[in-house]
RNA sequence: GGGAGCAUAGCUCAGCUGGGAGAGCAUCUGCCUUACAAGCAGAGGGUCAUAGGUUCGAGCCCUAUUGUUCCCACCA
């Protein structure tokens, strides 16, 4: 029966229903099998606040083609999904709805809030979850985990206080980057610094004993509030008198002593700095040297507290201009000066991050970072590219403690608990404790744990641990690849490398893939203040998802920005739509009952030229895959597919078919048996047409994706062959490119006078000249002689095209000149090559041949040339 | 201040361990050749940023320079 197909390919229509195939086939599901290697690649979990987005895209789509082509090389291929509770960025939505409806978090309470945050939880969590599988991603929802889950939440508990009763936790008091908007303390990793346009106001500070003053300049007045000291360099001679001395702050009235640091630079400004405490991590770094009181003098959102009833209620910048105004008048504002300064911001909100000294959690890093340097040095764990190590050095050998309290509700809460009785402290794993002093109850910790403290655990709290005979966990762990973004090497790759060195004794993935950033069409970075978004969503709706992960892997090199285009997006649907017809073509013409199966015994020289091909492009899809080239391997599917199989092999095939009998079966066997190999090594890129396209043409019950990935075969190597039918090829196109260039179109026939020594290669090429040469008959001689004819000219043969009407031998004389001057750049070029004493000497043998076989071909075909002008001439 | 990437056709980008520069899009010419006009056949177009060096041979390796993008860093 003939199968019918519709002429362009929807992929809307095809899409939905494949997914669901595949669901319901549970053919994403992966199983411990000791039979089986396995392969596992863990989700970096999309925030449950987030919305897919074409960085999303581009992370799963290379993900996917990795777990596909893993699964169809006969691993045991897990792709682990899942999502994390991004505590500030969600804390931060759910207060912003909750504001609209005039509710604060004061007002439900911890509880209270919790229960809300878990609703919205159910209610947006799976979101993203959806979006992700409109991209096709062959994720095992059966485990799908979440970083608060019962799992994950015990192993961070473990974690913790594994950690704590190591010694690589600690309470205690530093200056930390609080977020005045978030309300919470942040990560040195969270902290963005951008340049500012700000302002230097130069200042001076009237000494205690009225013998004058000493000038300074601050980028912060507002800060002067909490200002405990000035601070000169002990070897600045300009300053010598005055340390030890005591200034009277201006607006306060306090006396602040003049210290000698290091750390103040004498060629910066003045020589002079302000010494902030509370407010200023060097400051606070001086204030300790120098035991210097600490001052605060700001609440948790950043405005000035009660103490300074001048100011007191007024924001930062508020209070900064009430501050230089208040200045100036009492004559202490000496100039202020245009200033570009490094501002650190929020990562989540963008707020300028305020210094401040408080208690928090830190993790002590040095112990931990060095097993982690050691293991990419020795290679355990690869970067791909391998450039991307030095980030990750650079990070882990200045790493400084990592700050793990957050003061939100939305997270982990941290498992340490206080007697308000006795002031004792514990750390445990269980969910409320007693003093084990004064036996009262105790009240838990109200902060909770910075979110990647729970991701960095993912790859192995998603397998089963805690529970160290989980069967997963001794399947899958290490797991494999990691596939990511540069711009969270820092965030999650180190502190995912760490974790699993300390709790697993074992890197936690063997290779880390890093991808670069999709910008726009201009190269601008997609954001929302920008609005050049582009919604993978609406281009699957549009072009299909095979178009889109198509496109996205095309050209990307990994660790390399690629840039969008819309362009790009249509040539990928319109190569998925090449494919749609090219299998259309097949099926129109398979006879009935036809079952795809083996290759046929009888080949042809040109089923060999394409089996070979196709044989070679398996071998070299794997090692480019295996080498984390997709971006190579998927330009050589396109080539094959289009130029090889479609603008070549079939159209070798329609004469065959038209012919009918024993070759048209051949040919027909081979069409299926390459568009078979074909459609395979291209699922892992676009699995749904793929998927749809073999439903249809096999049929037999069986699905692509679990089919078996084409690997290189001995046994069908053809390289003879090969050679052989690329002569008629070359014949084919030198004639193409001949006739083209005299503008004879192709309904213009004429008869061909083939003059070769491969007679053998041309007979059995003759019929294809008629469809593809515009032949009208082919005679095929050793030589010939045809007056009145144009020549084409190949390495193997000589053609005559007797198209009297047309040809004009003064055009036909200079056109043949025309190949003889580039066939002789030919032969210059080799036989300086083979004279080069230095070239014949050190070359490798096998390439002298192959340069010296180059140079007799070319010199056959200047003879013919010359031949051809001859009889011209005469 | 430190580090990294990029610079190849008009545009967007490939180019594996060094062996006569490639693709897509765009342009031009000719074709509705019964799979596909989202197509077919052909063509034009490059001093591989610059200057040195290594080598028989350099887009590729080394050095410097220029332009550009990004990351990191406590100069008030």
């Amino acid at each position: 029966m003939k199968k019918e197909l519709p002429k362009l390919y929807n992929p809307s229509e095809v899409e939905d229903k494949i997914y669901k195939y595949w669901m319901d086939g549970k053919m994403f599901h992966a199983e411990v099998d000791s039979k089986k290697k396995p392969y596992t690649i863990v989700i970096p979990p999309p925030n449950i606040t987030g919305q897919l987005h074409m960085g999303h895209a581009l992370d799963e789509t290379l993900q996917d083609i990795l777990i596909r082509w893993k699964r169809m090389s006969g691993y045991s291929a897990l792709w682990l999904p899942g999502t994390d509770h991004a505590a500030i960025a969600t804390e931060a939505k759910i207060v912003e709805a909750m504001r609209k409806e005039g509710v604060t978090k004061e007002d439900l309470g911890r509880d209270g809030f919790m229960e809300r945050a878990w609703k919205w939880k159910e209610q947006y969590g799976g979101r993203i979850v959806e979006q992700l599988k409109k991209l096709g991603s062959s994720c095992d929802w059966d485990r799908e985990r979440f970083t608060m889950d019962e799992g994950c939440s015990k192993a961070v508990k473990e974690v913790f206080v594994k950690y704590y009763e190591k010694g690589l936790i600690y309470r205690g008091e530093r200056i930390i980057n609080w977020c005045p908007h978030c309300k919470t303390s942040l990560s040195d990793a969270e902290v963005t610094y951008e340049d500012q346009a700000g302002h230097f106001w130069h200042l001076r500070y009237p000494l205690t004993d009225g013998s004058g003053f000493v000038e300074l300049a601050t980028t912060r007045p507002e800060t002067l509030l909490g200002d405990t000291a000035v601070a000169v360099n002990p070897k600045d001679e300009r300053y010598k008198d005055i340390v030890g001395k005591t200034l009277t702050l201006p607006l306060v009235g306090r006396e602040i002593p003049v210290v000698a640091d290091d750390y103040v630079d004498i060629e910066f400004g003045t020589g002079v700095v302000k010494i902030t405490p509370a407010h200023d991590p060097n400051d606070f770094e001086v204030g300790k040297r120098h035991n210097l009181p600490i001052i605060n003098v700001m609440t948790d959102d950043a405005k000035i507290i009660d103490d300074y009833p001048a100011y007191a209620g007024m924001d930062r910048y508020e209070a900064r201009k009430k501050i230089v105004e208040d200045l100036e008048k009492g004559g202490f504002l000496v100039k202020i000066e245009e200033h570009a300064h490094n501002v650190g911001t929020c990562y989540r909100c963008s707020t300028t991050v305020e210094p401040k000294v408080s208690t928090q959690w830190f993790v002590k890093m040095e112990e931990l970072a060095g097993p982690a340097i050691d293991a990419v040095k020795n290679g355990d764990t690869k970067f791909v590219p391998e450039r991307f190590d030095k980030i990750y050095f650079h990070w882990l050998e200045n790493i400084k403690d990592w700050c793990i309290s957050r003061q939100i509700w939305w997270g982990h809460q941290i498992p340490a608990f206080y007697c308000d009785d006795c002031g004792e402290m514990i750390v445990t794993k269980e969910d409320s404790a007693v003093c084990p002093k004064c036996g009262k109850p105790m009240r838990q910790d109200p902060d909770t744990l910075d979110t990647w403290f729970s991701s960095a655990l993912w790859p192995f709290s998603t397998l089963g641990w805690p529970d160290e005979n989980a069967e997963d966990l001794k399947y899958f762990y290490p797991t494999n690849t990691l596939v990511t973004g540069y711009d969270i090497i820092f965030f999650w790759v180190i502190r995912m490398m760490f974790s699993g060195l300390e709790n697993m004794g074992k890197v936690p993935f063997d290779t880390v893939l890093i991808h670069g950033l999709v910008r726009d069409s201009q190269g601008r970075k997609m954001s929302k203040s920008l609005g050049n978004g582009i919604d993978p969503l609406e281009v699957i709706a549009e072009n299909g998802a095979d178009a889109l992960r198509f496109m996205l892997a095309t050209g990307n090199a990994p660790g390399n920005d690629m840039r969008y285009s819309d362009e790009k997006v249509k040539a990928s649907r319109n190569f998925a739509n090449k494919l749609w017809n090219a299998s259309r073509f097949i099926m129109m013409n398979l006879p009935e009952g036809f079952k795809a199966g083996k290759l046929p015994e009888n080949l042809r020289a040109e089923d060999k030229w394409i089996v070979s091909k196709f044989n070679t492009l398996a071998k070299e899809i794997n090692d480019n895959l295996d080498n984390f080239d997709l971006g190579v391997a998927v330009a050589k599917l396109y080539d094959f597919i289009w130029d090889v199989y479609c603008d070549w092999y079939i159209e070798l095939t329609k004469p065959r078919i038209t012919a009918g009998g024993e070759t048209a079966q051949t040919a027909q066997a081979v069409l299926v048996w390459v568009m078979k190999g074909m459609l395979k090594l291209l699922h892992p890129f676009m699995p749904f047409i793929t998927e749809e396209i073999w439903q249809t043409l096999v049929d037999d019950g069986s699905a692509i994706m679990l089919s078996e990935f084409p690997t290189f075969d001995e046994a069908l190597c053809f390289a003879s062959e090969e050679t052989e039918f690329e002569k008629i090829i070359a014949a084919i196109k030198a004639i193409r490119n001949t006739r083209s260039g005299m503008n004879v179109p192709p309904s213009v026939k004429a008869k061909l006078f083939v003059e070769t020594k491969d007679a053998q290669t041309f007979e059995a090429g003759k019929m294809f000249f008629e469809r593809l040469a515009s032949a009208s008959e082919v005679e095929i001689a050793e030589s010939f002689d045809i007056p009145d004819s144009v020549t084409v000219v190949t390495d193997s043969a000589r053609i005559f095209i007797p198209l009297s009407d047309i040809v004009d031998v003064e055009k036909e004389t200079a056109r043949l000149n025309k190949e003889k001057a580039v066939a002789q750049k030919d032969i210059d070029f080799l036989s300086k090559k083979l004279s080069n004493e230095g070239f014949l000497a050190k070359a490798p043998a096998q390439l002298i041949e192959a340069e010296k076989t180059k140079l007799a071909k070319a010199q056959e075909k200047m003879a013919k040339i010359e031949e051809s002008l001859k009889a011209l001439i005469k």
